[in-house]
DNA sequence: CATTAAAACGTCCAATCCGACCAAGTCCAG
DNA sequence: CTGGACTTGGTCGGATTGGACGTTTTAATG
């Protein structure tokens, strides 16, 4: 047995990860209502809810979610999401997430990232806000030797998995949706940049399409061509992506303003690499800024 | 913060009613007013209340304990919140409350300690008195076997809620409200004596910081740092604690003399420890003493 | 693969809540 | 003292909720 052969504090739903499917009765204890009102909710169409072949009801985690927040509601015991529950807390959401990721537990993080999304936090926010302020304290840690390195590696795996985890709780964009692409460019191995700009286009209503860290220019160009983009992104993280960068950066805008896409630039050290803004080359310095642009070109 | 991660009182909590959904009748009854008043001002926003999908609305019990604290309302009917109803009974209340905890629903005295709360005894009253009495009587039961222990770990889980409770009726300290962080020092596993020192601290107009059990001396100096904290506090519960802790202590104290941050001590056992009053260091035997100093800080 | 406890099914119904309205009480400026 | 603005507590028909119950399905076990 698997279960037996795992800590118990690490069996059952915790260490699984977020259930995938839900019963009626699961969702709703997490916000507090009967399983008789859930059932009816479900068969009344308001919840999308899939049937087994004997007639159960279940409910996907994302459509769960996407319920939570559409109608408002508060998750009154996150357990039978799996997600963990946190001690209440009135401190910014940015201390707590710190505290949590430099804990000996750092996916307790996750259940704090999930949570304030359910709760109405738009994605770009968490970025600016909780996860670069909880980051950017622990890469101070660097300096202190390899217990921080390490730190900080396990604070954004934890980060990387709640990114991931909320985006599969956004629903699909429709097809006719426009696309974006990008990443972080060469030499670049930041990952976590890049996928926060893919989950808040993603909750702006774009398909995205996110190459990940250390993308050359060119494969964004041809993924653009490929997917039809509207827009591309690269972010920008690292001194050592530097060199040699806004030349062709300036190139892909050049190339592909003709198609009328637009290159969207921006990331820690987007300042130090001195690029200009023009015509279809945008530069932002804040994840809300950033999906604040994007949202414009959606008309 | 490591409260987060312990945080096991969270899981008794859901069951006890704590984290349940009140329906604006509830919470009518219970301080007295009438269900339409109370739609009322749901409506006009004077209480936050999510809705049903059907329309119903529904308070959160941590909004209807702030409401109850915040408009100074009183509990006249403590069952439509989940509190159960106590016997009039003349005996003191910390007879009554060991009773209560040592009986075969300890959650009950939940209701007693914030009955109590609510009729304005402050926390420390409620700590140096009856929590303090009753637990010292539970703990004597210790040397009878496991019994013992069990009812032991009962009646701390309780009082833990009861100040968890307790806690969400206190307002929130402002902004700019100093802050005071603390917990028990390595090897010491009791968690109360920390909660009760945060809670009475909170009560007394700081932002609280409780880092819990077995927190070492490098943990809240650098919390203390972190939240630019103006009191430390150490709460010192058992034998095992005191190895080493003299001088760890005073170091402290001297490191965050020079930031201008008092360090309190206090505890069972503090005595033990023959620590010396000096400058910044501060000990306490008691905590309406422990009150009294922090309160002396707040000008 | 057969067995079995736990969980979910569908259906029903009493209790409760909604929103809108109204009458009585409260407060205060004129 | 009076009139108007405001608050409170109550009523009503229709809608929503939550629990009960016997049957069926699920999932864990040997």
């Amino acid at each position: 047995m698997l279960s037996d052969l795992l800590a118990p504090e690490l069996s059952g739903a915790a260490s699984a990860g977020l259930q995938t499917l839900l019963s009626p009765k699961d969702l709703a204890q997490a916000i507090g209502t009967s399983e008789s009102s859930m059932k009816r909710w479900i068969d009344a169409g308001k919840i999308e809810a899939v049937r087994t072949h004997g007639g159960h009801r279940r409910i996907t985690m994302a459509e769960a979610l996407q319920f939570i927040r559409r109608e408002n509601y508060k998750i009154i015991d996150p357990r039978p999401l799996g997600l963990l529950p946190l001690a209440q807390d009135q401190r910014p959401l940015s201390e707590r997430l710190h505290d949590l990721l430099t804990g000996p537990d750092p996916m307790r993080a996750r259940s704090l990232l999930v949570s304030a999304f359910t709760a109405g936090t738009p994605i770009h926010a968490l970025g600016d806000g909780p996860i670069r302020e909880a980051m950017s304290r622990i890469g101070m840690l660097w300096q202190h030797g390899e217990s921080g390195i390490s730190i900080e590696h396990h604070a954004t795996d934890a980060c990387l998995l709640a990114l991931q985890t909320i985006r599969l709780m956004l629903p699909d964009p429709p097809p006719t949706a426009p696309v974006a692409v990008g990443g972080a460019p060469s030499r670049d191995p930041y990952q976590m940049p890049s996928l926060l700009v893919a989950a808040g286009l993603h909750e702006a209503g774009f398909r995205t399409f996110n190459l990940g860290a250390d993308s050359p220019m060119a494969a964004i160009k041809s993924s653009v061509e490929r997917y039809r983009a509207r827009l591309a992104w690269i972010s920008i993280s690292t001194q050592d992506a530097l060199s040699g960068l806004r030349p062709s950066i300036y190139k892909l805008a050049d190339d592909l303003r003709i198609q009328d896409v637009r290159v969207l630039v921006g990331g820690r050290l987007v300042d130090a690499l001195g690029l200009e803004p023009r015509q279809n080359l945008l530069i932002a310095h804040s994840m809300g800024e950033a999906v604040g642009m994007a949202k414009k070109l959606m008309g």
